[in-house]
DNA sequence: CTGTTAGCGCATTCAG
DNA sequence: CTGAATGCGCTAACAG
């Protein structure tokens, strides 16, 4: 094969022609219409020339006619932190096993990225979403929930209240921030800092929340020590990592609002010579897959973003194939302090 | 906002209507069709009419209508190996330029899930495909082609001979193998093992294969130590290092086919109270991320999938809008050694 | 410069 | 049990 031959798609008229039938009951025996039964015969005569002609469906005018799509879409920062390849493949394992397809957004984040998302999606008509939205509020998904597709939420929509139609599925960020600060305080990991991306990213604040507050009430002796890098990266901690040990007192721990952040305070911690945990103790969150397998093994806060993703997805589904209705659900799930030898 | 109105989506029409226009007139001022001017001031009130209803356009309509879906696709083994979010974000980031969209498909390295991916493209309807197959062969695309969907792979398809439809882009992974494992070789670390995942995943053997010449070639006295683990994961790499290490003769040094191999391989010798690189080197091959991140870093070649992801993704869009056209062009990438503290 | 008309491929009434 | 006719929302001739 060279030259492709660029011979049209064999549409459902085909397939009729070649079969000796009408157009419709080549749609009938595709769809399984328990209505219409189609005798046995005629419908082997179908198939053999569906199969002959390597028909396939043709999607867009499907949708065009059914308003289904088969395809969901995923709203995500950032396909680069490995958190959310994790939870992608959640959803993606489910969505296939339903025959659904993803389209997959990066927003970094950025609210106008995020709006361009929401628009594209409503221009490829996607039959449902499951959005991880850093700076979108619900207002912003409005058109999508009027125009009836369903949205999944991971984590809290700011100005969501009770009666909301959005599903969400969400961890208590702040409790688990906080576990994992008493556990690094309980070891007297002092004075304990922490890293965490600029202010903007409103929705990872819980965690630095978390910190100020257990390290108030367990330490007041101990101004917060709490260094920004601008992003949630390995860059991004790397940077703040160097900032605090440029600082005036050097922390005895870092508790980094995410494992990426965390693998680049350890770099600066081993650039500045200093030894992890011997020196600086050093916590993460997420659990990531590589987590595990620094050396030292980091300490972190296990989400289980796979499994985060086959949540969502399942009840995105449960509302694409109508078994859920009315308000929305909020499912909350478990998380796992992780402590490994790195605090 | 609780009980969503569900109002139905405003179509050209509509807009149409609300203009006092025609819808004709509303699809030439959406499309800006040089040809019919349209007067500036029914443009204004047109535009006015559809921020007012808050139009989008349906896409699958659309796309019914110009064989256009303004969607490409992916299709990669594992969006989990951190290898491929890299690959995807640089295509997604040039396609998203073009305005559009990208839909990813998992396909684990089994050919039956690629081949069902394949089918879900044609359902979809995508305008371009850039494909990383592993079973697939030129023949599985042949539908695609004929179809006039332009298909970039990455890496060489196995049957695409010279005149093959097929833009691919690819490195020279077994020189940039040869090229490592001579390093090893160089600095003395010997003997020197391999670990791999299975051989049925052929695309990969090229390494392996360059293993085996250059240390045929440069250690004629050191017999091949080429441990398999099942898939090229940190788990498979781990079980390979253990055979390893279970076996009759401990390597000086191993070399990974991929970083994440490699990061299972430097638990494994860590659990086995062995020091990387003193007791035993690890090197890898991809320079994921988080490869210079370990401790020690990791040496290893990289391949910058970033950047491989936007040629890939160059390389369609030439096809699309037509700057390209003919048989298909062949791009190879560079690589980089990159001696890090591992080996 | 703008409106009329005709499908794109398919699912779905409604007749036979 | 099967076929003819209709329209989903849109673009693209073709008239006016």
């Amino acid at each position: 094969m060279s030259a492709p031959p660029l011979r049209k798609r064999p549409t459902q008229d085909d397939v009729a022609r070649a079969a000796g039938v009408s157009q419709t009951v080549v749609s009938l025996v595709l769809n399984d219409r328990a209505a219409a039964s189609i005798s046995p015969e005629t419908r082997q005569r179908v198939l053999a020339a569906i199969d002959d002609l390597q028909y396939v469906p043709d999607g867009a005018a499907r949708g065009l006619r059914t308003r289904k799509t088969l395809i969901v879409a995923s709203l995500i920062p950032d396909i680069t932190n490995p958190f959310y390849p994790a939870f992608e493949r959640g959803i993606q394992d489910v969505a296939d096993g339903r025959g659904y397809d993803l389209i997959a957004y990066n927003t970094d984040g950025q609210r106008e990225k995020e709006l361009r998302c929401l628009r594209s999606l409503q221009r490829t008509r996607v039959d449902g979403v499951i959005a991880t939205p850093f700076q979108l509020t619900a207002d912003d998904f409005a058109p999508l929930i009027g125009g009836g597709v369903p949205v999944v939420v991971f984590g809290e929509l700011v100005t969501a209240g009770p009666g909301s139609p959005f599903d969400s599925v969400f961890l208590d960020d702040a409790a688990a921030a906080a576990e994992l600060v008493g556990y690094l305080i309980d070891r007297d990991y002092l004075p304990l800092a922490m890293i965490a991306a600029s202010a903007e990213h409103l929705r990872r604040e819980g965690r630095a929340t978390a910190y100020q507050r257990v390290l108030a009430e367990r330490v007041p002796t101990q101004a917060p020590l709490l260094a920004r890098g601008d992003d949630p990266t390995e860059a991004g901690g790397y940077a703040a990592m160097r900032a605090l040990l440029a600082g005036p007192t050097r922390p005895r721990a870092v508790f980094a609002a995410n494992d990426m952040m965390a693998m680049g305070a350890m770099v600066a911690i081993r650039e500045a010579a200093l030894c992890v945990p011997d020196d600086i103790a050093v916590a993460g969150f997420d659990d990531i897959t590589v987590a595990r397998l620094l050396n030292p093994p980091l300490t972190t806060v296990a989400q289980f973003p796979e499994r985060l993703g086959r949540q969502a997805a399942a009840m995105l589904f449960a509302r694409l194939d109508g078994s859920v209705t009315g308000a929305g659900q909020r499912v909350e799930m478990p998380y796992e302090l992780m402590i490994r030898e790195s605090a």
